[in-house]
RNA sequence: GUGCCCGUAGCUCAGCUGGAUAGAGCGCGGGGCUCCGGACCCCGAGGUCGGGGGUUCGAAUCCCCCCGGGCACACCA
């Protein structure tokens, strides 16, 4: 919609001033698009603004998409002719959702990180919303024109998963009744002090002792360990591959992180969220990546050693200071990861990264950035989606998350009690950089007032109105006739629903340009507080005459259109009856 | 202490690359189909947009200061 006034403008003035903007007027009586050209072009053209709008007005009133051009304190206001309106939902309703299709990312390859949760425990509220967010904009930007991949990148290597494992062979040790006692001691001292006290963890012991017995109990038969394990368990086994020189911590790592990657490729799919690759950080390692990175920045003068660890000079592209990449004992940093993982992805050939993360993660920001300065890509190459934090509350009280303690409420609980399409929705019905007051009780009781319900009711409820035309006449009108039926239209909020219907695909380029998917919620509960009260004040079928009840036929069979292609968007279900 | 995010109706939040009279849902009070789906609709009450300065034709929106909350400030992630 926007489209057609700009290129209107563009016809009447040539080359737009820098800063024109064209938007829809929060009150009704300015119109349905407003423009700010004229104040701009005030100073060039020393006349006063509303001079300057009437003058223009006056030349785009002759075009036949208008209905009236009104110039006003300096805006220009326009209103969209019914022809013109009519015309384009007759093609919404030929072409379907596709109408909306535009070509904005010119098919840029992006891709798109997000979750990328350490596979150290299940999945929790805050990484539900990482999904949700990631996956929409996923969804959009490939409707929009980017070819988008989606990527988990997943921490399999470093402490925490050897904290993982540590507090897995703890546990396991508690079930062997012939266990080592002096090592028992050892292994429960460290658990103690680092361990991971979640009740996952007891689960994933008990199922390791079910599965090996007491194999591990005292100082370990690894090759029966993972004869037993190829035996009994169906796992991936990903990581138990190379077991031979492992600890017995480390092969409860590698047992536990076969298992919890299982768990979380659950989840995700539970949610709808699916991706293109799982990167594992392991891998990193094993291609010699890190070192490779590592010896490159060197050449490039951005590495030097102090106090026997390698650090990076990231304080000269804006850090706060410079960052180890490998500590003195020899060992990696994550960060040292993270930036060979960065240098594969801009190797692979991306035109552009959006890595989603949680907004704990922000001070990150800054030295990934350099980092990337220093290896030449150029600086709108990784975009940072920041999601802010869920706060958890149950029953009014705040619940602290935390995966050490173990009090979390696993995503999948909200899952199978909300269900999927709500826990979605509701996460992307706030800003995403906006932190996020979750109350379980409250989202759990009030799931037939949640707004998700409101939208499908809407697409429901049209639904249920072309079935029951159907049922009467046996065949619904083909998209043809339709789309010629809607010439028919004559009541004033009928025209004003094709025109909401139609301004989708501005909204829809906003979301994908600003990576901001909560607008699209925004604009389907916007639409479905249009549409229900016209239903309600409105017949479609016993409308007083044939043509009319066609051409309002018409209209919700547009709608729906529009209310299926959005909830797709959003990863939530558009359902025919509910 | 330093940096980032947030502060808008009783609650949860939109609106923020400046635009015309500040919105929604929930909650609260009152009402509505003999009819295509009542998970709906209609009416109402409810606001110093945290506070104060500044920028300009115009500020919830941009800048500065202050207050309040969150997060981050490791050879942890």
């Amino acid at each position: 919609m926007k489209e057609i006034l700009i290129k209107a403008l563009r016809s009447a003035l040539g080359e737009l001033p820098e800063g024109t903007k064209v938007e829809k007027p929060k009150e009704e009586a300015h119109g349905d698009l407003a423009t700010n050209v004229a104040f701009l072009l005030a100073r060039k053209l020393r006349k006063p603004p509303h001079e300057i709008a009437r003058e223009l007005a006056s030349r785009l009133s002759e075009s036949p998409y208008f209905k009236s051009v009104e110039a006003v304190k300096g805006f220009i206001n326009v209103r969209f002719s019914e022809e013109l309106l009519k015309e384009e939902f007759s093609r919404l309703i030929l072409e379907g959702g596709h109408y909306f299709k535009q070509d904005l990312g010119k098919g840029e390859r992006v891709q798109l990180e997000f979750v990328s949760a350490n596979p150290t425990g299940p999945l929790h509220l805050g990484h539900g919303r990482g999904a949700a967010v990631g996956d929409a904009l996923a969804r959009i930007m490939s409707f929009l024109g980017w070819r988008v991949e989606r990527e988990y990148y997943v921490n399999d290597a470093g402490r925490q998963v050897y904290l993982l494992g540590l507090s897995v062979y703890y546990r396991y040790l508690e079930l062997c009744p012939s266990r080592d006692e002096r090592l028992f001691e050892q292994v429960k001292q460290r658990f103690e002090q680092d361990g991971y006290r979640g009740e996952y963890v007891k689960e994933l012991a008990g199922r390791l002792y079910g599965l090996i017995g007491d194999a591990l109990c005292g100082s370990g038969d690894l090759k029966r360990v993972k004869e037993l394990l190829l035996e009994r368990e169906s796992l991936p086994l990903y990581y138990l591959k190379r077991y031979e020189q492992k600890s017995p911590e480390e092969l409860c790592a590698d047992y536990a992180l076969d298992l919890m990657l299982k768990e979380i490729k659950e989840d995700l799919k539970l949610m709808g969220v699916e991706f293109d690759r799982w990167f594992s950080e392991r891998s990193l390692y094993d291609e010699g990546l890190v070192d490779e990175v590592i010896e490159l920045l060197k050449k490039k003068g951005f590495v030097y050693e102090k106090d026997g660890a390698l650090w990076l000079a990231t304080s000269r592209f804006g850090d706060d200071k410079d960052r180890v990449l490998r500590r003195s004992d020899g060992s990696y940093t994550y960060f040292a990861s993270d930036v060979a993982y960065h240098y594969q992805k801009a190797r692979r050939g991306y035109d552009r990264v959006i890595d989603v993360w949680g907004a704990d993660h922000h001070g990150y920001v800054p030295r990934v950035r350099a980092a990337l300065k220093m290896l030449g890509l150029p600086d709108g190459w990784l975009e940072v989606l920041l999601v802010q934090m869920v706060r958890l509350f149950r029953k009014g009280q705040e619940v602290k998350m935390s995966k050490r303690t173990g009090s979390f409420v696993p995503l999948r609980e909200l899952l199978n009690e909300v269900g999927p399409d709500a826990v979605r929705f509701t996460f992307l019905t706030k800003r995403s950089d906006t932190p996020l007051d979750f109350d379980v009780e409250l989202v759990k009781e009030k799931s037939s007032e949640n707004p998700v319900f409101y939208v499908q009711y809407a697409h429901a409820r049209i639904s249920g109105i072309l079935r029951e035309f159907k049922k009467h006449e046996g065949e619904l009108p083909t998209y043809e006739q339709l789309a010629q039926a809607v010439r028919n239209l004559t009541d004033e909020e009928g025209l004003k629903l094709i025109k909401e219907a139609l301004f989708f695909k501005d909204e829809l380029a906003e979301a994908a340009l600003r990576r901001e998917p909560h607008r699209v919620t925004y604009y389907l509960i916007e639409l479905a507080s249009a549409f229900h009260p016209y239903y309600n004040r409105h017949r479609i079928l016993g409308a007083p005459t044939r043509e009319l009840a066609l051409a309002r036929l018409a209209l919700v069979t547009g709608l729906r259109e529009v209310f299926r292609l959005g909830l797709n968007l959003l990863g939530v279900t558009a359902p025919e009856r509910m």
